[in-house]
DNA sequence: TATTATTGACCGACGGTCGGTCAAGAGTTT
DNA sequence: AAACTCTTGACCGACCGTCGGTCAATAATA
């Protein structure tokens, strides 16, 4: 029953996880300990054995969702063939509406808020982390593009400029009114890679 | 002393006026409505009649910061004369780490922050307006350089795209560690114009 | 006196703490 | 090896302090 040495790190998780659908239910800002403990079926002190502070478990929580994201990105990229098609899928996370898509989109909308409003260091690297990752694979496709004689050699300088692009759409999407994020890239991605298009990639 | 009839929208202001300074004290997080009251030298009830909540009276402040980097922001640009000052003068909130634009920048980071934590419609039409003032701001510096013969034609069509960059360098600026907005902006924006050049606009 | 503005005592929710409990081994005795 | 005691640390929930928000009483004015 009660084992001397717990796993602490396995015991985070399994917390966090048994409120991982919570989170979505009921938002950060209103979730509190109390439901977290009761959750998670253990007592409010026990959840402070394995987290600093509340902000700490929601981090926890969000991280599950955003490595989920992250499979399910790689299980997609695959499948997919064209260059355009594999960009869109940057996108994807910004356009697709789905209900699915959009738990995804609103979690991550709050672990933002956190972010601001705390200055949590880890955090930060948590976010510095990721965008290397999804930069390094956004620069493979462009490789890719360029070796394929689809676009010009010179896109490889734009890898990190599309990263913070996107991160604008998603911030607009999150805090603006009236944003058309579909609009916005059509209009602002189309024409950029016109520019930088050898033969036609549309099809 | 007390009036029959007091302004609401005045005392509002003179309010939130008053705790301007407080926010970039505590921040956000930390201010309370005990400490508002104080520093206003009304009752905590009273901050009540003029205010919903707290997130009101920091919008309410906030707003009042974002109106005075605003007016900053057009005594500064009416002074310059090539486009590519002009530009950089969009980008300059970014770049600009000294202490009077590192306070608005933090103060536009809080205010984000609540952004994305509540869903308040009235929040994202500000952000909608500021940023369609803004959009045609750097339209008509877009529209001067094409008619100056200076820039092709098309790069009117990325205004909206330039808008929402900024806004994730803004982003990528407060929630990552090792993010270099100088970097990101050379390698992105100067290969992007280089495109749309006509003449060398470099000085 | 009627109306409106102001107030601070008060409330309840919630994040976080802390002293205490108890079950599972480890060591010891018989 | 059974029985007994000791030690450990996981677990708990009553409790505390803080803070956003309310409201009944009071003050000021017309």
């Amino acid at each position: 029953m009660s084992p001397r040495k717990v796993n602490k790190e396995e015991k985070r998780r399994e917390i966090a996880l048994a409120c991982s659908d919570l989170i979505h239910d009921v938002g950060m800002k209103k979730l509190t300990i109390a439901q977290v403990a009761k959750t998670a079926g253990i007592g409010k002190g026990t959840v402070y054995e394995y987290f600093e502070n509340k902000e700490d478990i929601i981090f926890e929580i969000i991280n599950i969702h955003i490595e989920e994201h992250h499979k399910e990105f790689n299980k997609k990229i695959k499948k997919l063939s064209t260059t355009r098609e594999k960009i869109e899928l940057f996108f994807n996370f910004i356009f697709d509406d789905s209900e699915e898509n959009l738990k995804h989109f609103e979690g991550y909308k709050e672990f933002l808020s956190i972010v601001l409003s705390e200055n949590n260091e880890l955090m930060k690297k948590f976010n510095y982390d990721k965008n290397e990752y999804f930069c390094s694979e956004l620069l493979s496709i462009l490789n890719d593009a360029v070796i394929k004689g689809e676009l010009k050699e010179e896109v490889i300088d734009l890898a990190n400029g599309i990263m913070t692009y996107q991160k604008g759409m998603a911030l607009r999407k999150m805090s603006q009114i009236n944003y058309n994020p579909r609009e916005d890239f059509n209009k602002f991605m189309d024409t950029l890679f016109k520019l930088f298009e050898i033969k036609n990639l549309k099809e």
